[in-house]
DNA sequence: TATATTTCATTAGCCAGCTAATGGTTTTCA
DNA sequence: TGAAAACCATTAGCTGGCTAATGAAATATA
């Protein structure tokens, strides 16, 4: 029995140092890690609602509705009442959301972060973790 | 060149589930995944200073300060000024929370989340995040 | 058609991570 | 020995996860 005890403090610990990390690299583009994140996906579904958007980012939507306020006042998305449905608003990245370049910012970082690791090595790791997922779902079931 | 833009997205997702798993498991003991793992800690490190503390959780001061302020309101710890420093002050686990099987809980968590994985592909995946946490301190020089 | 249910956005409020700044001790060293 | 530096705990305040509850709009149903 006596499953490796260390992987989950090693889950801990690299997301904070992720977050720190990234947070600090993207501060003086005015975003943090999590906002960074909104414009990610929003490259990939503009227009979006913001239910919709939660669940691609797999957060909940009062989460995200902050996220995007900040982002609005910050001129990087832009919301708009959805034409066919009174209750949804609409999501498009702004002009300055388009040209922030975040897109490529966080692959570099990303392919920073994962330097010098095998590529089999990693697959392995991401079929773990989203098997350690599964598991918590159904533990939860949810 | 292109490395694998998802094992971060499972990252964040791993860390959610596990939290809200954890945390609802906890709940009735009046406690979060945070405060058991200060618990924890304690358990094999008892009193100790807070710094000390923080230190081999890996998380600042400040943060594991409102940990244990909680956890000696509801009992499960004691806090005492250290008799060779005056700045300092050592912690220590109460009656309470010795007995409070949060240890035993925890690890009967850790199995039921690590069910089913091959342990070998579990020490790879500890290693790959082993490497990525040493990546991104490299890349911050810390 | 009228009501009931569902869905969406939103608000309020909790916990947990962080940094910056402060005050009191201790240590260092000139 | 006396001043400077370092260290510890603490406070204040930010961000980002979450749940619970609410009101408005759309959908389902009797």
């Amino acid at each position: 029995m006596s499953t490796d005890p260390t992987i989950i403090d090693s889950l801990l610990q690299v997301m904070r140092l992720m977050r720190r990390h990234f947070d600090e690299c993207v501060r003086e583009m005015g975003l943090t890690m999590s906002r960074a994140r909104v414009i990610v996906e929003l490259a990939r579904h503009d227009g979006m609602s913001q239910n919709d958007l939660a669940r691609v980012m797999m957060i909940e939507p009062p989460t995200l509705k902050r996220q995007i306020d900040a982002l609005e006042a910050d001129g990087f998305v832009e919301c708009r009442p959805a034409e066919d449905d009174g209750r949804k608003k609409v999501i498009f990245l702004s002009e300055k959301g388009r040209q922030s370049k975040v897109n490529e910012f966080s692959q570099s970082l990303r392919d920073d972060v994962l330097q010098d690791i095998d590529a089999a090595d990693l697959a392995t790791a991401r079929q773990v973790l989203d098997q350690i997922a599964a598991n918590i779902r159904k533990l939860a079931d949810r």
